[in-house]
DNA sequence: TACCTACCATCGGTTTTTCCGAAGGACAAA
DNA sequence: TTTGTCCTTCGGAAAAACCGATGGTAGGTA
């Protein structure tokens, strides 16, 4: 069973400690220095302990003391991060919050705001959840999120407030060793349909919506990289996004497939969005990253 | 700044959190119910927040309400974790305990026993020290360590108490593969003298006592084991403790060597003690761990 | 040595806080 | 509707903290 003793007795110890006296920690605590006697000598009696040697001209901690002062500390530290929690609440900063990202979102400027996020924000608890494509939505109406990098196919719905962030390119590639990289003219879907196409799709949902398929055979993925480790394997091709494989064309490693009649081709590039549900606003600390990511992306 | 809240407040908070209502923690207290209305009152009015959501017949906690209670029961361990220091050296427990341990000492029983003593001293901080031969001793001379476990040669000083703790018979050994080990008889002085030594020694020091020397040549090792790798590689010959080789030896990887008039056949076998500096006697707790060693050796 | 200053403990008196019991309103179950 | 449980509010009582004054002690200084 937990005593009675204060906080306030503690933090009078740690301002002893620190001032190296008890007059000098009354004055800095604006208090009378019978307080601070009183103060500390309860302390003592309350947990039989003995905290500073008095028998020279300026108290001189004893070993228990100082170990005591130590895990005062610590006991004060933690008590700051309540009120500092507490004063978050008040500001409407909400205590943790939970966003997703789509494998397709740019990853540099979402780490770069969250990183800046946690020294801003460090007492809330930042939840992440990073699976398939199209996850990020369903996370966002199953209210397990709060805010979502993703994208939206094939509109925005009615119920999600979307911001959008960037636009990114979808380029249809395949290894320089694979059979379609041999012909150098546009593709036949014809011809296109025979290979295999290394789908993102998310775990369990087999019915989820798909577009831009074109093959019949389908090897399905829910990380986009460990995809781009098969696609430079040569085993398929696929639509990548553009800034993702530019390095691997310049390079060699991966060439551009035309695709005759490409329905995709026409479209326009894939948006971006940073979204939420309509009626429930992020708090204090999702609009301050949803503006951050915003920026890195503008 | 830290504001003015008592840990009693959060003691009340986490109560009502685990009973489900302020009646029901005002019973586990053993208070009135309004002093618990009351203190949740000035709790919630001194942060500006809303703890619980009083509409409902029984409270709820608000989101911010269970965060604080979480971050309340984390404060409430780390004042608890200051009362059983306080405790510790209420009843003579040191607050950190520091010991050394010679290469020599065999590890299991001291492993044990250390494990032993963190759950039974779990705030007490032990710091370790293992280092080379002869070292424990040193420490315990600088006061770094206020226990040492090591060997004593050649005799217990008179500013120390020690308790002997076991005997290891050191025995003269080599690989098999070594030229020393084809001898099948007794090895003359002179032949042993012109083999590498595998001596222990510390590694500052290099005229620290030295006892069974015999050959000329020496290499020098602060770490037992692995001069038993050195030993094990045919490198040289050293005097190893009885229960560390023997499985070597009945593997045949080691002999045993039998040295012609070796002036160490003649000597009791190596004492391990506990040992302290006389006036500086051991807490509580360190005389907790000597004894649990005592019996995992005796 | 004598003095002076800074330091801490102790003691009443006062102020502030906390606690209790009673009264009152809200909600749910019977 | 009644009953029981729960929370809030309020005034008075009890407890605790705070202050200022006083006195004793250790170090530094003339």
């Amino acid at each position: 069973m937990i005593g009675n003793f204060t906080l306030d007795q503690l933090r009078v110890l740690v301002a002893i400690a620190d001032e190296g006296s008890f007059s000098a920690a009354s004055r800095r605590l604006r208090r009378a220095q019978s307080s601070i006697s009183q103060a500390i000598a309860t302390l003592e009696n309350t947990h039989g302990v003995c905290l500073f040697d008095r028998s020279g001209h300026r108290p001189l901690l004893t070993t228990t003391g100082a170990v005591l002062v130590d895990q005062a500390r610590s006991v004060l530290r933690s008590a700051s991060r309540f009120e500092s929690m507490a004063a978050n609440s008040r500001a409407g900063v909400e205590p943790e919050l939970s966003i997703a990202i789509d494998p397709l979102v740019p990853a540099k400027p979402c780490i770069d705001s969250i990183v800046e996020f946690s020294g801003r924000f460090p007492d809330v608890v930042l939840n992440f959840h990073n699976e398939g494509i199209g996850r990020a939505e369903l996370l966002l109406r199953r209210q397990e999120v709060s805010l979502a990098f993703c994208t939206l196919i094939p509109t925005v719905p009615i119920d999600l407030v979307a911001h959008r962030l960037a636009e990114i390119q979808l380029i249809p590639v395949v290894a320089a060793s694979h059979p379609l990289a041999r012909i150098n003219k546009t593709v036949s879907r014809l011809e296109i349909e025979s290979h295999v196409q290394l789908v993102l799709s998310n775990s369990m949902d087999s019915n989820s919506p798909s577009y831009g398929l074109l093959s019949n055979r389908r090897w399905r993925f829910v990380d986009i990289h460990r995809r781009l480790d098969f696609l430079l394997g040569g085993l398929g091709w696929c639509r990548m996004p553009e800034n993702m494989v530019i390095p691997y064309i310049q390079s060699g490693a991966l060439v551009e497939l035309k695709i005759e009649d490409d329905p995709n081709e026409k479209q326009p590039p894939l948006n971006i969005y940073a979204a939420h549900v309509r009626d429930r606003p992020v708090g204090v600390a999702g609009r301050w990253l949803l503006e951050a990511i915003q920026n890195k992306f503008g």
